[in-house]
DNA sequence: GATTCAATTCGATATATATCGAATTATTTC
DNA sequence: GAAATAATTCGATATATATCGAATTGAATC
């Protein structure tokens, strides 16, 4: 099932009357005009929650005369359903979700247009964004001397050396003797490829 | 999880946004600020989402500082998607229909004040309404000679021979030589108790 | 204590939709 | 073929709600 198909069967079952037709229909099938007096409803009314729910795949309808028979798709809902079950399937919901939306933000917010910092943010979140773009302009494996570090740092803020403390106390880099390093992996698990927004 | 939780819960589903919104909390907690900037919205929209979210109990608000961080509680989902599996949850969603509305209505269109019936309907679901009340006049486990059959049914139509004929083709009275005789259980399953509406 | 900041609440608006009655369609019966 | 019947479609209306901006609240910082 997805995505779309999920909405669309979601909005389906979220009305009290249409969850009454499906309870019914899970007992057995029935016609139109039989659901309308068991619900008290104009036929029109339930013809219209019917198409819906059969537009959703939730049941078919079965022409007998010019009755037309209603039965309940069970499939349909146990596949809804199975989705709604794993952590795994929901993510899903966010594919498309541009998860570097929140740091562009924050860096516009803080950034000036020559790539300066205008003020460092105190805020937790916003902080961590800014200190990990002062991190991209380390390379991973290079080797910088202290000098070095604090000449890359300068070209965002002129008082580099807090900024040089604040990167290796998050351990986002990692001195030996005089020997700076960016770290290789920041942080085990699903938001280091796109999101920093870690506190 | 009892019937109008599961409406709520699936009203809150039932949205493009919150369901973007799951996805993300699906892989971590976020703040609602973060969120906004994720999904292109104001916050006070996304607020609004997840206070519909969190009254259905789908997602959980645990402040730090002046942030409100947001996680899935995931067994409220869980335990939504297990009620729409089994067809025996399902029933229950019409549990308090009045599975008797459609016959009083099939026969407050045909049987008179007097008890009298004005015509017998030609459809097959009203015909059968009809004649399960027909059916009704006869006590189980009692015995009846062809003369008081017909004379029963005059109660409802002059014309009393062939509705006892439908009522023996039908195989709900059952005849052994001159004896006729209500026969026990008209049809094994769930729709002997209340509607009579088979056809 | 004043200011800043995130979140929430409130009011307004635009869109979606649940419901009905009337008109239409398809099918059966006479 | 004409009348009756169930279902669907259509138009109208009332309600629900998604969204935003403004105002308010609660908490942290200076």
């Amino acid at each position: 099932m997805d995505d779309s198909n999920l909405l669309e069967t979601l909005k389906a079952l979220a009305d009290h009357n249409r969850l009454r037709i499906l309870g019914l229909l899970a007992r057995q099938p029935y016609a139109v005009e039989q659901l309308a007096a068991l619900l008290d409803l104009r036929a029109s009314t339930v013809s219209h929650h019917l198409a819906r729910l059969a537009h959703a795949g939730l049941v078919s309808a079965q022409a007998d005369g010019y009755y037309s028979v209603y039965r309940l798709e069970l499939d349909t809902l146990q596949s809804t359903a199975q989705t709604l079950l794993t952590p795994e399937n929901l993510e899903q919901l966010a594919e498309e979700v541009d998860l570097t939306a929140y740091d562009r933000r924050v860096l516009g917010e803080y950034l000036r247009d020559d790539g300066k910092l205008s003020e460092i943010p105190t805020q937790p979140r916003k902080r961590a964004v800014v200190f990990r773009h002062l991190l991209d302009a380390f390379k991973p494996g290079q080797q910088y001397s202290e000098t070095q570090v604090d000449e890359i740092l300068a070209r965002f803020h002129p008082d580099a050396a807090p900024l040089r403390l604040e990167l290796v106390r998050r351990g986002w880099l990692a001195r030996e003797g005089s020997i700076y390093q960016r770290v290789q992996e920041l942080r085990r698990g699903r938001d280091q490829s796109a999101s920093w927004s870690v506190w």
